[in-house]
DNA sequence: ATAGAATACTAACGAACGTTAAATATAAAG
DNA sequence: CTTTATATTTAACGTTCGTTAGTATTCTAT
């Protein structure tokens, strides 16, 4: 056995070569070298290239957009969304990494109509949820469900900046865009920093 | 010479191609496979693969958003924003497979080093000019240059849901949003279509 | 009609791919 | 010290890749 456990680094760097050159552009012998070992060792600990895929998205993507899902709630709706957002900075690279690559799937970009229907039972539970989170603040406007979409696009945006271009967004900005959508949402502080 | 132009006909396909299989995921034998030539025939228009890739990002789609980025402005803010995301709508097959190749090398998920230099200093000209169109309306609070990021952010992913996921999007739809993000901006009819 | 250019194809090259068989080293168990 | 199971390697397989050399066909203009 190596000094760690040679098949999560495998998978590591699986998830660096997946990102950096998409399915096809990886190949099994890249990743060994840049692991270090050698190439069947791979085959030892996964059946296949796309097992290897599939095990990036299923696990490891899906386990952290839960972990995310399940954040505590802070006082305010917004201070909520903010850290909500703002939080990802502080991803370390592998979780990055992997958020990517299932961005890049979401987006079909990658991986096969598997996992593309997988991400589309998952973006179908997105909009309820945001607005289950949101509707104790809601002003029974009849475009509160309009605001709950923007809100859900604007994250996506924000996330995307983050996760996908490896940008910094400081905390301000994030506040700031969410302050905006949600202006005359209730517990977001009535048109905030305007009066 | 074949019916239509081959050239043409062969960047078509390749369009398609890159976008369901990536870079690397495709091969110039499927491509003239599916365009019913022979193999070197897309040696004897294009130098090599990566010119073919080039050429569709360097010439097609920026021409496509340039194109976009000239539409008339109509009478209200909300209304010239609103249009410039509906029309995408009715973008055709091709233009929009290219537009979708494109948004694919912005986020970097596909092309090189050289067509991402090319997207970060486009990426850089979006906000002053979309500033340079708000302006007028603004109202000269702190948060102006709030509202303009928010603004594009949210059109950034109103983008993607049409052209790379391939969705419709009710005009309507677009309008709601864009107006919650413009709500006490200038010319957007203060709180518009609600009173 | 025919020469020359433009367009098209057949066939093949070397390289790299995913994958596996077989052999070897290492560690654990008796 | 064997025996056995686990971990790792070398070497090779068949396939497909990007690309090109060489040759045939079709068009155009004289």
């Amino acid at each position: 056995m190596a000094e760690k456990d040679l098949k999560e680094r495998i998978k590591e760097v699986a998830v660096e070569h997946f990102n950096r050159n998409g399915y096809h552009g990886t190949t099994i012998r890249n990743i060994a070298n840049d692991v270090g070992c050698s190439l069947p060792m791979i085959y030892y600990y996964y059946k296949n290239k796309k097992e290897l895929f599939d095990e990036i998205i299923k696990k490891e993507f899906f386990s952290i957009i839960k972990k995310q899902a399940s954040l505590l709630k802070t006082s305010s709706i917004i201070d909520f969304y903010t850290r909500f957002i703002h939080d990802l900075n502080a991803l370390n690279g592998y979780d990055k990494q992997v958020y990517r690559l299932g961005i890049k799937v979401y987006l079909s970009f990658d991986g096969d109509d598997e996992l593309m229907n997988l991400m589309d039972e998952w973006e179908k539970t997105i909009l309820p949820r945001h607005y289950r989170i949101l509707q104790p603040h809601l002003k029974n406007t009849d475009n509160d469900t309009a605001v709950v979409r923007t809100l859900v696009h604007l994250l996506e945006t924000l996330i995307e900046n983050i996760v996908v271009k490896n940008r910094y967004l400081p905390e301000e900005e994030i506040r700031e865009e969410i302050a905006i959508v949600l202006r005359g949402v209730d517990g977001s502080i009535p048109d905030p920093q305007l009066h």
